[in-house]
DNA sequence: TTGTAGGCGTTATCAT
DNA sequence: ATGATAACGCCTACAA
């Protein structure tokens, strides 16, 4: 039995009333110094604390928050969840972590079942529809990471930014055809990407991105994208994220295919493991806990209005080269321009 | 605002009293059907959802786990966060998971933090003193992973095993001296691994092993193992965890010592870097997830006492066999055997 | 089967 | 500066 102690065993210790030890713990200088030292001495003998869920009932505030994040497994939400962790807990604040799955169903209601007994929520690449988000947002505070919506507080990086430094490498190199293997199809960085890839190619004369389609963000579904990259002809490939990077990675060798001699291969978050495979994994590192961080003081913000709230804010990307990109010094594997894959014209404009 | 409906907006709406609501919404046969009906209509209709801070007030418990690890960025502690995660959504709990940044004084205030507000904390490795431990476990129901306390109820993988297997398969191969890099001096799985090397040794005549240390149980603890190891003219080592062994991997090849010809390199628990790697690594496999859902399950038979309760667990280990170890093929890179490191002669007792 | 009443431990309001 | 009292929303005897 945990706190069987109470204001009111604390209170007759010290010999005074109930609300005075409430005081004491809280508007401590409301106090007199004199009675707050036997109050707090009292307190400690008894190993008094306070019934958080008394508290709350009175106050409405939990001290708690919510994470809920597609996959604990994936180094990138590992990292996440870390950051919101420890800013959280400086601040005061606990936190349930919850793991969808990667499903929409299970976020949907994971978000409602935490939504109602936390002071705020952050939803890490929600997958769910607006809709639904939106009926998440009524019901709590909400910061979003990885997804924007209109009047709600979000972190993202920069996808736009992410893509043209990308495609900016794999182009100063040399390369004129690059396949990118795509996220989930209902994830909003994936979508934000193809627009930067869009934007990106105004910029690249003479570049031909061919998207091969949707795949799960993990070490599998990279190695699902990789034989449709050869197809493409493509001498290079942009993944969704480092852990499908990998996935290519492991699949071109398996094939005997030569990276980067052959085909270079780029990621993106710089999860750690993308400097344990050789060739090291050429990527664009985004500021992982950071954007834990910046979700907890964006909450906190959110939820004491007195101060000015932040804007939304967009962390900052790099570039980090290392040996899986090279100038493609062979032709390419296959000449197959015409397959049917979706090969989006994407430099239709030029 | 989230809950500003409560139970007697319902009860009005239904035109009963509160506690036929509260009644309705619980032991849900004590009520007529057709009032029932009434009330869970009204009550999804009012989107009412009780509010969790009264109810366990009154009842005394809260539906919310606590988990303490060492860190979330170790892929091992992800993967036992996730599966108490997932188990516990599934049997109606929440749960507040903490970083303890593989810090003491953090683990032990996170554990009493938590333990104030949960029906069970599970402390995975944890790395406070048996005092410690032992006033958490006063304060609520503690199922502890990864180390044993007399009365508390405990998952672990039988690290003797794990001992014997990654010995066994170095041994069968041809080697006689191997270097072992431990973990944290702390960590309960860290003594019992030495326990296990000693009881090792009386079935592998011959055999030495060189235990050189203990390192922090990341990569970069590995990279500092890997050149002890080497000056112990050892022909294989075994790593703590496979963050190490990664670790030492890397360092190895950086001083162009050839794996596993002139080393090989075992690994604990399987994570899932271990096969992106080349060589990838022989490891031995610890059920992950699982020691997560075996933890949930222990929780909840601990905190119901109407069930028998479940003794203590060991989860079963498998050796995984790849390419960072084969047979010694080439003599020790070194014989300074007699050098000052901490060699202590293991196989005294032969 | 349903309603009434009381209390869980805390904080907020009001009075002293 | 401190104390008495009420109230937060719910559950659970007990009464009807």
């Amino acid at each position: 039995m945990a706190g069987a102690v109470t204001v009111r065993d604390v209170a007759r210790l010290a010999s005074v009333s109930a609300s005075t030890v409430s005081r004491a713990l809280s508007a401590s200088e409301l106090v007199a110094p004199h009675t707050r030292d036997r109050i707090l001495a009292a307190a400690r003998q008894l190993g008094y604390s306070a019934n958080t869920s008394a508290r709350s009932l009175i106050t409405g505030r939990t001290s708690n928050f919510g994470l809920v994040v597609p996959d604990l497994e994936n180094p990138y939400f590992a990292s996440v969840t870390k950051g919101v962790q420890s800013r959280a807990l400086s601040e005061g604040f606990a936190v349930f972590v919850a793991d969808s799955d990667e499903d929409v169903r299970t976020e949907i209601e994971l978000a409602r079942k935490l939504a109602s007994q936390v002071d705020g929520l952050i939803l890490c690449s929600p997958r769910m529809g607006n809709r639904d988000l939106a009926a998440v947002t009524e019901s709590t505070t909400v910061v979003l990471v990885n997804r924007q919506l209109p009047q709600v507080h979000s972190i993202t990086v920069d996808d736009t930014e992410i893509v043209r430094q990308a495609l900016g490498h794999l182009y100063a190199l040399g390369h004129r055809t690059v396949a990118y293997a795509g996220g989930p199809a209902t994830s909003w960085s994936d979508g934000q990407r193809r627009n930067g890839i869009r934007s990106a190619l105004s910029d690249l004369p003479g570049l031909k991105v061919a998207e091969i389609g949707s795949f799960r963000p993990v070490f599998g579904g990279g190695m699902s994208a990789a034989d449709l990259a050869v197809a493409t002809g493509a001498t290079a490939v942009l993944a969704y994220n480092d852990l499908m990077a990998l996935g290519i990675l492991s699949r071109l060798q398996a094939r005997g295919i030569n990276v980067p001699a052959d085909m270079s291969v780029v990621g993106i978050d710089d999860v750690s493991a993308a400097t344990l495979v050789s060739p090291a994994l050429t990527t664009v590192r985004a500021p992982l806990q950071k954007v834990g961080t910046a979700a907890v003081d964006a909450l906190i913000d959110s939820i004491f209005p007195d101060r000015p709230p932040l804007p939304p804010e967009t962390l900052p990307v790099e570039l980090i080269v290392r040996a899986s990109t090279s100038v493609p010094s062979r032709p390419p594997l296959t000449s197959r321009e015409e397959a049917g894959l979706d090969e989006r014209s994407s430099n239709a404009h030029q």
